[in-house]
DNA sequence: TGTACATCAGTGAACGCGCGTTCACTGATGTAC
DNA sequence: TGTACATCAGTGAACGCGCGTTCACTGATGTAC
C-alpha cells in the first residue's frame, strides 16, 4: 500500500492528495482532517507542509485534480459524440454522472466541501474548462432551434448542469435511507429525453 | 434578543434550535458546534443535555422542523393551486424554491448536514409527507398524459426533485465564486417549462 | 572511485485551542398544606 | 396568605481528545571535486 522507500517518501505530494480523496470519500468533507490524510500516507502531520501551505490547500489541489479529470472526461465525450450535435450532447450528460460515480471523492471536493472556485487562478481555470464544454455542447444543440424560440445556450446549459447535479445529491449517493426509486443513469437519461423532446429537439414519439 | 428571564430561560429547546439554524446557515454544517449554539442560546454548553441527547440530536431535531415546514409549503402551493393539476404542480415547484430561499438554515440541516432521514421515526414519517405532496402533484398531472406515453409518477417527481436540487445547490445559494447566469426562479420555471412541453403537458408553441 | 558537503524531506515533541460530554451542585419555580 | 418542600433547569469546573500548526532537529540523497 504505501510505497514508502526508507525516509524519504518518494511522492509524497500526490500521495497525501489520494489520502485525502479517500478520506473526503469515506467521511465526507467534514470528517476529513490533514493528520489523518498524513498518517494514511504514513507520515508525520507536520511532513504536510513541505508540499502544501495546510488543510486549505490540500482540499482546494483535490479539488483541482478533480476539475481536471471532470473537463477531461467530458471533453472526451463531446469529441466522441461528434460529428452529431445531439449525441455529444447526449455523451456529455452522461460523462457528468460517470465522473460523479467513478470519481466520489474528487466530485465532493470540488461541490461539497466549501472549496471556493475562485480560491485560486488555476482552479479557476480548469472549473471554466470544465463548464466551457458543456456550454459548447449546448450551444451546438441550440443551433437546430429556430432562432426564434432558441433559448440562450447558457441557459440551456445551466438546466442540464442543475438537472445532473441534483441526480448526483439526491440519488447517486448511497446517501443514509435516501432509497432511489430508479437507477439515477435511467433517471438521468429519461429526463434529459423529455427536456430535449420540450425543445423540439427529437421528435415527441418515441 | 435573548429573552433570558434570570436563571431560567423560558424556552431554550427552541432557542437552541434557532441558534443551530442560524449557525448552519452562517457557517454551514461543518462550522455547526454544539457549544457555540449554547452560546448564542445565553446558555453553558451542559444546559443543552437537559433538552437534547448531544449534537446529532440537536441537528436532527432542527431538519424535523425544516421538514414540517417544507411539507406545509408545498401542500399549501398545492391545495392553492387547484383544481388546475397543471397550476397546481407548477406551484408546488415554486414553492420548492422559495422554501430553499427563505430557510436556508433548515434547508441545509436537511438536505446537507448528513443527518439520516431514518435516523428517527417522526423524521422519516415528515419527510415522506414532505415528498409524497410532490408526487400527489405529479401524479394528477400525468394523468393529463395518455396511459401509453405517461412515465411513471415517482420518475417525473423525482426529475423535477432533482432539477430544483439541482438548481438550489448550484445557483440559490451565494455559493463562493459559483456566478449564476440567471435568477435561480426563472432558471427553475424555463426548466420545468421545457419539461412539462417535452411531455407534451403544454402546448409547444408560446 | 571515494570523500566532503549542501540540500531538503521528514521527524518528533510541543503548543494552544475548542470541542463534546460528565458530574455534583445550586438557584428558581411552583405546588401542597 | 404564608411557609416547607419537591422539582428540575441551568451552572461551572473538569475531563480527555484530536485538531492544525510551529520549531529545531536529523537522516537520506545527490552533487562537486
Amino acid at each position: 500500500m504505501h510505497k514508502k522507500r526508507g525516509y524519504h517518501h518518494g511522492n509524497l505530494r500526490q500521495a497525501l492528495v489520494d489520502a485525502a480523496l479517500n478520506l473526503i470519500e469515506a467521511k465526507g468533507p467534514t470528517g476529513f482532517t490533514l493528520s489523518e490524510a498524513a498518517k494514511e500516507a504514513g507520515v508525520t502531520p507536520a511532513a504536510v507542509y513541505r508540499h502544501f501551505e495546510g488543510r486549505e490547500d490540500l482540499i482546494a489541489e483535490a479539488a483541482r485534480q478533480g476539475y481536471e479529470i471532470f473537463a477531461d472526461v467530458m471533453q472526451y465525450a463531446y469529441d466522441k459524440g461528434q460529428p452529431s450535435a445531439l449525441a455529444a450532447f447526449e455523451a456529455t450528460g452522461r460523462a457528468y454522472l460517470a465522473f460523479a460515480r467513478k470519481y466520489p471523492g474528487h466530485y465532493i471536493a470540488m461541490f461539497e466541501s466549501g472549496v471556493s472556485v475562485n480560491s485560486t487562478p488555476e482552479l479557476a481555470a480548469v472549473a471554466n474548462r470544465a463548464s466551457g464544454v458543456l456550454e459548447k455542447a449546448a450551444a451546438d444543440l441550440s443551433q437546430h432551434i429556430p432562432p426564434e424560440k432558441r433559448p440562450p445556450a447558457s441557459m440551456f446549459s445551466a438546466h442540464i448542469w442543475a438537472l445532473s447535479h441534483g441526480v448526483v445529491e439526491l440519488f447517486a449517493r448511497n446517501s443514509p435511507g435516501r432509497a432511489s426509486p430508479f437507477p439515477p443513469e435511467d433517471l438521468l437519461e429519461s429526463a434529459i429525453g423529455v427536456y430535449l423532446r420540450g425543445l423540439g429537439l427529437i421528435p415527441a414519439d418515441d
